[in-house]
DNA sequence: ACCGCTCATGTAACAACATATCATCCACCT
DNA sequence: AGGTGGATGATATGTTGTTACATGAGCGGT
């Protein structure tokens, strides 16, 4: 099947660099860059997995061997999806960070329930047909949120 | 834009027909039609928009005169999205009475931000789109979640 | 230096969503 | 009557998400 790609350069960055690109992404976007969304930013990246805001509040919390309340957290993550730093997995509420902040899609999430891992895909012709069949119907779409439950490769 | 569509009629069944559809899908699926089960279908059907299993639990709560345990309704509301008498909006934490439980699809969401109220498109071709956009990365799709979140024509 | 403003974070409580465990009930079979 | 299996009840707890208000850091104006 033909699908519709972009041409940058989807390899996973890590630590430093994805660190970097969120800061960026972020200040870009008139936002500060603190201490504590640092933390955040990291504590997330850190995970393979989508992590819940409580998963991600237990590791802020080892990483600053202090108690850091998970409303703080949450609204850290609020603020990093509404600027496409991380991405929300709606059908496992968690997050992941987005290794990719300036570049927007809607993107399409394979979540293994063997492995709890999600992998990313980047269709827009999909996301966009998606998006045609709610128009068509009178809906303006503003979120599209596309994911499949399944089994990856590895755990079949 | 062409979309695939199939033929049935997919005009609102309503109150008995509605239940009386459930019934024989469950029933057919070799599951009971218990009191409880119809008193939550009926619940569920009720509701003009996707309803949360606690809203389901108020309303058979109040239908039977007495306090319903939550986890009663969610084991039921659990078999019904299992045998298709039911749907779940993942975005939303919510379920819908299924008005063609003998018709299999991996339906799409339309969801209101403004009235909360959902849409259920079924274009076969956008779902299939997904399906193998998971395949062709050597993912098994079990279950695709295709929501989209936005303002209905009646909310814009 | 001091004030007042804004924004980020902390604290505490709570609300909403979901599951675990074990008890009880009831229909059915023997 | 006694046993079995499925459905439901009761109770507790776990998980996810929000609200309200207090505190504190930084910054510009005077």
């Amino acid at each position: 099947m033909a699908t519709t790609q972009h041409d940058h350069d989807h390899r996973l960055r890590s630590g430093a660099a994805l660190t970097a690109a969120a800061r960026t992404a972020l200040t870009a976007a008139g936002e500060q860059w603190t201490a504590m969304r640092h933390s955040v930013f990291d504590a997330l990246a850190s995970f393979d997995r989508p992590a819940s805001a409580y998963d991600v509040t237990e590791a802020v919390s080892v990483a600053q061997g202090r108690r850091v309340a998970a409303n703080s957290v949450y609204r850290i993550l609020d603020l990093f999806v509404a600027n496409n730093v991380a991405l929300r997995v709606e059908s496992a509420n968690a997050y992941l960070a987005n290794a990719h902040p300036g570049c927007l899609h809607d993107c399409i999430f394979l979540v293994c329930d063997g492995c709890g891992r999600a992998t990313h895909v980047d269709d827009d012709s999909i996301a966009e047909r998606v998006r045609a069949a709610a128009v068509a119907t009178g809906f303006r779409p503003e979120r599209p949120v596309i994911e499949v439950r399944g089994r990856c490769a590895g755990c079949q």
